[in-house]
RNA sequence: GCGGCAGUAGUCUAGCUUGGUUAGGACACGAGCUUGCCAAGCUCGCGGCGCGGGUUCGAAUCCCGCCUGCCGCACCA
């Protein structure tokens, strides 16, 4: 029933999660903004993010710009790979490369040629649709990335980055000497990313501009060890295979990280801790186990610098499976590049070899808005009375509300008191005393939040409040006094 | 990007076929009253025809363009 991400959608929207961006002037597809509740949500994912890998994995993070120039996406190849000329099938609509179908038709490669040559080319060999045998359109461009023009006077080409992960392997000479040349080690960087999409729908799944998490760990690649693989060896892995996906089976392999590697389903140890990483990482954000995939991606299917991809999976309602993290065996594609275009040297000593080596990469890659989207759709409850989000609490954007039972005998202002405390402790209160208290309730619930605090007749004797939890209503009468630790541990403590 | 359908307050919706007073309702929201714990009630209030152009004495209604959304195709390195 795809009725619950309309209504998830709804309430999404109506109370201040996301929404579709410069509204007012009609709106622009691909952008969504994130309001007040999805603001605060988003910034918990990170935040639980850079537990994960800048504290445990102990990882630098830094924050490289947005705006590239040109010799970067060139030398990184996006410039060759996203920005293409297309042609599209007059007859059946379908677009294909031009540089792709030349070769294959008439076997001499075109990359490079002007547009006005190209479409004589193309004339000329009667490059037909390969579907339908159909006659091609004019060659138009199709650019994924967004250029723009860095200083005035147009002259120098820059792109807004399709992936943060340049301004870490540029950085690579600094990187290595903060780490003091020991390997392996990881650099993240989290940030905007932008892409051109052609037709982006399906809202927050499918962003022109979006927020990710990227993490490149540098490894000697002789030695693709993790130190603390062994906490990870045990974790369950569901992988869908290469192989069976080209064979059209839908089979998933079940397997534990140490047993993946040991019999070459995953390339290296790192990969198989990252993927186990990963896993813990979606189920740390409230997403079920069993919603939880990895797609080893085909040939075909893989990016330009990558000689293994796994994509992390998350089952959702409204769009099939959903690519939630990308992990790309990225090799030493980035920095020979770099290497070789900028005409550093960008080796760095082993010691065990005794010898210089270009560092092999393992990138985990997440994006932020779509687990995002995913932890609200799988947290999204539809009752008969009741509708409301069971977000993991420590994820809930207001952590709790507090409300006076009645709007007299000084309960408003003894509620005002609390929510001051319990901001004070560091909490994220919301007071309110509109309406019904069962209605108050129902607003609390609807955003997630996890606890409400209710004062009454009684608290004004003894100094004691109720706390109520939102997913089963039950209450419990606790102090006053250390009110906010109380609902700390609670958000703490359980799920 | 191509084809089909659609767009009315924060949300849902009546009105559109057959152009004609101040575009009606519900929920939500705000103020007040009320209220001894799960969206109760009463009074008052806020708020709307996606944007632009055309036809007409007169357009939410008819026509055109754009934007946005949904469905299908293509695209998603």
């Amino acid at each position: 029933m795809p009725q619950k991400h309309e209504e998830m959608m709804e309430l999404a929207k109506r109370r201040g999660f996301i929404w579709p961006s410069f509204e007012i002037y009609g709106g622009v597809a691909g952008f969504y903004d994130f309001g007040p509740l999805g603001a605060l949500l988003k910034n918990k994912i990170i935040q639980k993010w850079r537990e994960y890998y800048v504290i445990k994995e102990g990882f630098f993070e830094i924050d490289s710009p947005n705006v590239m120039p040109e010799e970067v996406l060139k030398a990184s190849g996006h410039v060759n790979h996203f920005v293409d000329a297309m042609v599209e099938c007059q007859k059946c609509g379908a677009a294909f490369r031009v540089v792709d179908l030349s070769r294959e038709q008439t076997g001499k490669d075109i990359e490079g040629m002007p547009k006005e040559e190209m479409n004589q080319f193309v004339k000329k060999h009667r490059v037909r649709c390969p579907n339908c045998s159909g006659e091609l359109g004019k060659i138009f461009d199709f650019n994924a990335m967004f250029r723009t023009a860095i200083g005035p006077g147009s002259q120098r080409v820059g792109y807004l980055r399709p992936e943060t992960a340049q301004g870490i392997f540029i950085d690579f000479k600094r990187l290595q000497r903060h780490a003091r040349g020991k390997l392996p080690f990881g650099v993240v960087q989290i940030g905007k990313g932008y892409r051109n999409e052609i037709s982006p729908r399906q809202g927050i799944i499918r962003l022109r501009e979006f927020t990710m998490a990227e993490a490149e760990v540098f490894f000697d690649p002789d030695d693709s060890h993790h130190p603390k693989f062994s906490e990870l060896a045990g974790e369950q892995l569901r992988l869908w295979l290469a192989g069976d996906q080209q064979h059209g089976k839908e089979k998933l392999t079940e397997v534990m990280a140490g047993e993946a590697v040991k019999q070459k389903l995953v390339c290296n140890e790192l990969m198989a801790y990252y993927l186990a990483l990963t896993k813990r990482f979606l189920l740390d954000l409230g997403i079920p186990g069993e919603a939880i995939r990895f797609r080893e991606q085909t040939p075909g299917q893989r990016a330009h610098y990558s000689s293994e991809t796994w994509d992390a999976e998350v089952s959702t309602e409204r769009f099939g499976w959903v690519e939630v993290a990308g992990l790309a065996y990225r090799t030493d594609y980035d920095l020979s590049r770099h290497a070789q275009f900028s005409k550093e040297d960008l080796t760095i000593f082993s010691a065990g070899k005794n010898k210089k080596v270009i560092c092999h990469v393992v990138e985990p890659s997440y994006g932020i808005d779509r687990p995002l989207y995913c932890m609200l759709e799988h947290s999204y409850v539809s009752e008969k009375k009741r509708k409301y989000l069971r977000l993991k609490k420590e994820f809930a954007p207001i952590e709790v509300g507090v409300f006076p039972l009645l709007n007299r005998d000084r309960m408003p202002e003894k509620a005002r008191e609390v929510h001051e405390a319990l901001r004070a402790g560091g909490l994220m209160a919301e007071y309110d005393d509109s309406g019904s208290i069962g209605r108050r309730y129902a607003r609390a619930d609807e955003i997630g939040t996890p606890y409400c605090v209710t004062i009454d007749h009684q608290t004004l004797e003894d100094d004691t409040v109720t706390i109520r939890n939102r997913d089963d209503t039950s209450q419990v009468r606790v102090g006053i006094s250390g009110l906010a630790n109380t609902i700390i541990d609670l958000i703490r403590g359980c799920s």
